[in-house]
DNA sequence: TTTCTTATTGCAAAATATTTGCAGTAAGCT
DNA sequence: AGCTTACTGCAAATATTTTGCAATAAGAAA
């Protein structure tokens, strides 16, 4: 696996200055297990602000900045949106565990209750439309909706 | 085609009251060429309010109840949801033309651009799905993103 | 038809996520 | 060390959707 090191050095690369933001976002997602909202980058980040082992004491980042650093880092793809989930946006970082191996649930639109599919189904759909459009490093946000067996009539 | 009086029959048998405000969104939704937002059924009625040829005069309605009613004629699987976009989502009646024959475009993660993607290459996933979980009238939302030709590195 | 129950509506206001403006700060080149 | 301008924090704006509540009306019952 990548180490948190290599991945700022590959992100340094590519924007035009590696700040407290981008960096803060990028190591909450590493150190993630799955997909996070910006809320919930902000809060990791605080909590490990407030780690009293976190040695020297991270800075304060605001909400906005960690929408904009998200926002930026997808234009490059380094971070992509994994769903849109209760009203907000879940993101990763790109070809990591946590992207590669995502899976998804089917909610039923009459009680709600989730069902998880099992490993994603839409790899091979990505190839197809790489291979139809040209697009690179393509990605999905998904998300199946039915009547689930009690509630079907 | 189902008729609009049939379909609205459909719909009477399966809510507790077939309000006008039930009506306006199915009647909305049955003319329409492609999926609708909450906003844009409200203002489509408001047109077809004003409109001198319209007799009987049609009455008031609110966007919160557009809002409402799509949200219990979806629980009903008489509508759903096709995409989110630009922030909010869009609605068709299902079974219809519109939802049946849907496509996908892929975006730009970049420079945004937006290409589509062909008829929906997901129809058999929605089947695969609907066999490994035991729910019915499977539907999707998905949007691919990528980097296209140009934007890619 | 009239009465009755309660689902539905309209209006105003709240909740939520996200975006924008702007003045101050700092990354990294020179 | 100085300089440019990308980036940040704060406050406020936007935009979509939801909620509370009193008034209305659909459709069953009388």
């Amino acid at each position: 696996m990548e180490s948190i090191e290599h991945l700022l050095e590959r992100v340094r690369e590519r924007v035009p200055r590696l700040t407290k933001g981008k960096k803060a976002v990028v190591e909450i997602l590493f150190a993630a297990e799955h997909s996070m909202t910006a809320q919930e980058i902000y809060s990791s980040w605080e909590e490990r602000k407030h780690d009293q082992s976190e040695l020297p004491h991270l800075q304060d980042i605001d909400l906005v900045t960690i929408y904009r650093n998200l926002e930026q880092l997808e234009k490059l793809g380094i971070v992509c949106k994994m769903e849109h989930s209760h009203g907000s946006w879940r993101y990763c970082l790109t070809g990591t565990h946590t992207e590669r191996h995502h899976s998804h649930t089917i909610s039923c639109v009459s009680c709600g209750k989730q069902l998880a599919i099992g490993a994603c189904v839409l790899s091979e759909v990505d190839k197809i439309i790489a291979e139809r459009t040209g697009f690179q490093n393509i990605h999905h946000v998904v998300q199946f909706t039915g009547a689930c067996p009690e509630c079907t009539v």
